[in-house]
DNA sequence: TGAAAAATATGATGATCGGTCTACATATTT
DNA sequence: AAATATGTAGACCGATCATCATATTTTTCA
């Protein structure tokens, strides 16, 4: 009778799995529509919660979820450029992984869903300054990643943290642009101009 | 008595001047707080004007406030693309006078305004197709310009129209991470790769 | 000039939706 | 059995955008 003992990971508390279920679906619609584009309401007729279950594991509310959908943005994008690096021979080939991923992000979704981050940071302003703290940091983290992985295949420190953030400022503006063209076409482009610097 | 008479330029009927007003006060808010991060409310106060004159001048309320916004971007910054390149002895100065222009933006704005079409360009969804069109437009008259800016400069027409995206693309990114790091370094970081592949 | 017509300005108003809070019910743990 | 964690429901107030009928100004032209 008891549900609790039958769970697949214990560790899973039955109110985290609704935490995260809320978070995953917040941050798929700030990434469709924006922060202040996504209601609350929305969010929650969509994933079937009550009002209040919202505002028991996020107390301060929209913001706080969108802190929450940031950090989820952070790791599962940063997961992604790991393994990018991991699977392939050289930095170009990982590049060009990672704008495989939200190539597909943007066709599944009708040219819809770009970076989930910078959707959000552009929206961010004096009015949410942890909502604006999050996406600094996820931008952060990402270029740390990158950094790494650059110097990992035997470029210099300085050159490598430098190269991170142009091909980090060249992808998230590719997405832009591909966003709003309809088209793949820039985010390729990008990570082929990228790669004759990759040297 | 009558005031119509002493106007300094005789082609500015009074009704296409609150119009302008308005149109700039709404490109100014759309930049910094975005497009629906802008009140109707906020802007009429701001401006000073009353809620019917935006109505009467924009039937079709704020998406046409928002499209003629992003057309005043558009020949904005597309006239500091122009006179860029006209001043510049080669592509790379003329990119580091356009870094030079969106940096003093962001700091005399306290890092808030960035780039103003990119800001309401990820909030234009399917809800607004008229502003995203014009977002759209905004970015090809951009790339337009700096290809023929290029191929006056010697470079063949593919590359130059390959480059110019790329360019645009890296820029837009930079901007969004100078904002987001409260620093202008990305944008002129993003100059400097740039400027290696200007060859 | 002067009166009719068009253009523009005005602000009260309404319907809707936003995020937040409160009070209570149920479940889970101690 | 007591205590805590979570789920549920609805009411709240403020802000939003759009509309309207009515002034006022500007233009037209007899």
């Amino acid at each position: 009778m008891n549900k609790k003992h039958e769970s697949a990971s214990p560790r899973h508390a039955k109110g985290e799995d609704t935490r995260k279920k809320l978070v995953e679906a917040a941050l798929g619609s700030f990434q469709a529509q924006g922060y202040r584009g996504t209601g609350i309401s929305q969010l929650l007729s969509e994933s079937g919660f009550p009002r209040g279950s919202l505002y028991f594991h996020f107390p301060d509310g929209k913001e706080q979820l969108g802190v929450a959908a940031m950090l989820l943005a952070r790791g599962e994008i940063g997961a992604g450029i790991d393994t990018a690096f991991e699977v392939a021979k050289n930095p170009t080939e990982a590049l060009r992984l990672i704008a495989d991923g939200f190539a597909a992000e943007l066709e599944t979704s009708g040219f819809a869903r770009g970076c989930p981050v910078t959707t959000v940071a552009l929206e961010a302003g004096d009015d949410t300054p942890g909502l604006r703290a999050a996406c600094a940091q996820t931008y952060d983290d990402w270029i740390e990643r990158l950094t790494a992985h650059l110097k990992a295949a035997g470029m210099g420190a300085a050159r490598a943290r430098r190269l991170a953030a142009f091909a980090l400022s060249a992808i998230e503006g590719a997405l832009i642009l591909a966003r709003s063209r309809r088209s793949t076409a820039p985010l390729y482009e990008a990570v082929d101009e990228l790669s004759l610097l990759l040297k």
